[in-house]
Parts: C-alpha cells; structure tokens; sequence
DNA sequence: CGATTATCCTGTGCGC
DNA sequence: TGCGCACAGGATAATC
C-alpha cells in the first residue's frame, strides 16, 4: 500500500504527535512483526525520548535520545494509527508504543509483511556472528541523511530517495539495462521510494511507455523522467498520498488521502486517458500491472 | 550478472 | 446468497 508519499504524510503526522514525548512501553504481540532480531530487545527504547522521525524511500526511522533507530516498513497493509488506549485494539494489532503524554501509536497489518526493527541489532544475531560480506566500513554509507539520521547498515542496499534523483543519477542507473523502464522505477536500489502506483503515474506525466527498454532513454526522456518523479511524488504528498477504494491507507489521525482523484492512469484500465481521451490500457510487467496510455506514452 | 518468478499473508471483489 | 479464485500499495530468495 504505503508509498513515498503515504511513508512521508505518516512521518509527518508521527512527528507532529510524537516528537519529544517519551516511551513509556512498547508491546509487541505479532511474532512475524519483529523478526530480524529477538523481539525482546526492543524493550531498550523504554524511557528513551522521541528526537527525530526521518524517513529513506518507503522506510520510516524514528530517532531516539541515547542514538538508537527504530525502523518501521508498512509494506503492502501495515498502518501506524493514533489511538487512546481505552480504544479497542483493531484486528491485527501486532504492536503498540505508549508515549507519555501522547495518543497509543498502533502498529496494524493484516498481512504482516510490515516489520520493525531496532537498527544495528541484526549483526549480534546472524548464525556465525561475523561481518557480513558487502558490510566493511570501507564501503559504509557515507553522508546519507534521513531526516538526521545517518542511513542504518540495513538500509545501505537503498538507492537515493526518489525525492532526491534527478536525470544524472538516472542516467547513470538505467544505462545499459534492458529490463523494463517501470522495473527499474520500483526497484528500491534504484530509487528508492517508488512503487507501483506511482511508477505508472510518473510514466505518464514523463509520456514514456513502462516497458521501454530502460537503457534506451534519450537525455531528453531522463529530463522529462527525472521532473515527473519529483512532481508527481511532490503533489501526491500534498495530497496526503493515495487511498485506494479498500480504504486501507489512513494516516496517523486516520485520515484519508486524496491524491487517488488525481491518478491519470493507475487502476483505470479501459476509461479514457485524461490527456487524449484513448482508453487507458493495461499490461503486466514484473507480474504486476501496468497502467499506460499508448498513444501520449512512447 | 541481470532479469523473471515464486513466496510470504489476509482481505476483497468478481464470476459463476 | 454462497463459494472459489484471482489479485492487491512490497521486498527478497530462488531460478533461469
């Protein structure tokens, strides 16, 4: 569900409610929610305070005051809601943070893909307890920042935030693939931050067909590629992000988003394209669906 | 190595 | 109305 704009309007509305509070507890019931490491260790944040809510692509990271990072993904259904703990728990309410001073913070996701994870915790506990190959310090993230934060170890793999790319880095990133231009958007080492709604609108707003070949850009497409990321991704956080008629994404307060009446493409197969009235055509690339007018797109 | 697919889950909507 | 199936905002391990 959750993508960079529904990931930055939750950051937002974490920070707005949270920041500076203290933890007083933190309670995890859902045993796949916490699973790199031992679940008990979260219990280090208790009496921490909340000093910074950064966010890398569709990662969370909540910054606490002795230096330690929890790390939040939705993934498809996961939703993080402010509730008064004498509101009844939601089914699938696999963790919940209680901050002096402040609303419960529910961890809710019926298909658990979502996680949490305390930063820097995952080393002690791999099997042999060694380093693991690709993690030498010669090769650390450098000057990521993330709202603050220095960029976690696990988070290293990440390309740039989408909201930081511009056609030079794509330029570079796509030159010589040949897998589809759509494959390449939503692939988190790439940019990260971009899924499958928002590939598709990008591709639109870009006029560039998904399944062009990525590596065949011409500099003026990766200038028109790089604009419509920021654009797109800039207006559907103005939005509030994207509710899709399930109504599953909800912000903080839970509140919906709105920019779904924006969408040009995603989800309208068959309807006319907004620009030139040609019925909005689908195909599948990376087994998902793709959204495209055939003619404004090329 | 790069590109594709199979998998983890629950909920929903569609066709029959 | 009810049932079975396909599919869903993601990431990643496995396979070709």
């Amino acid at each position: 569900m959750p993508e960079l704009p529904e990931v930055e309007t939750v950051r937002r509305g974490v920070s707005r409610l949270y920041l500076g509070r203290k933890l007083l507890q933190l309670s995890v019931t859902g045993p796949r929610t916490v699973r790199r490491h031992d679940p008990g260790l979260l219990g280090l944040l208790r009496g921490r305070t909340l000093c910074s809510v950064g966010r890398h692509g569709k990662y969370l990271l909540l910054g606490w005051d002795d230096g330690q990072v929890l790390v939040a993904h939705l993934r498809m259904s996961g939703q993080l809601l402010a509730a008064k703990p004498s509101e009844p728990l939601p089914l699938h309410t696999h963790a919940v943070l209680r901050f002096s001073g402040a609303s419960d913070l529910r961890f809710v996701d019926p298909r658990t893909f979502g996680e949490l994870f305390l930063a820097g915790m995952g080393r002690a506990f791999l099997p042999d307890g060694g380093a693991r190959p690709g993690s030498s310090a010669d090769v650390a993230p450098m000057a990521a920042k993330a709202g603050g934060l220095a960029l976690p170890e696990e988070l290293a793999g990440l390309g740039p935030d989408a909201l930081d790319v511009g056609p030079a880095h794509l330029g570079a990133a796509l030159a010589g693939r040949r897998a589809p231009l759509k494959a390449l958007l939503v692939d988190q080492r790439v940019l990260a931050g971009v899924g499958n709604i928002y590939a598709d609108e990008i591709c639109h707003v870009a006029r560039l067909r998904p399944d062009r070949p990525a590596g065949g850009l011409r500099p003026a497409e990766l200038r028109r590629l790089a604009v419509a990321t920021h654009t797109v991704l800039t207006e559907a956080i103005a939005a509030g992000g994207s509710t899709l008629s399930d109504q599953r994404y909800r912000d903080v307060l839970g509140e919906a988003g709105s920019y779904q009446f924006e969408h040009k493409v995603y989800g309208r197969a068959g309807q006319p394209c907004m620009s030139c009235g040609r019925p909005v055509e689908r195909a599948t690339i990376g087994a998902k669906g793709a959204y495209f007018c055939r003619r404004c797109q090329r």
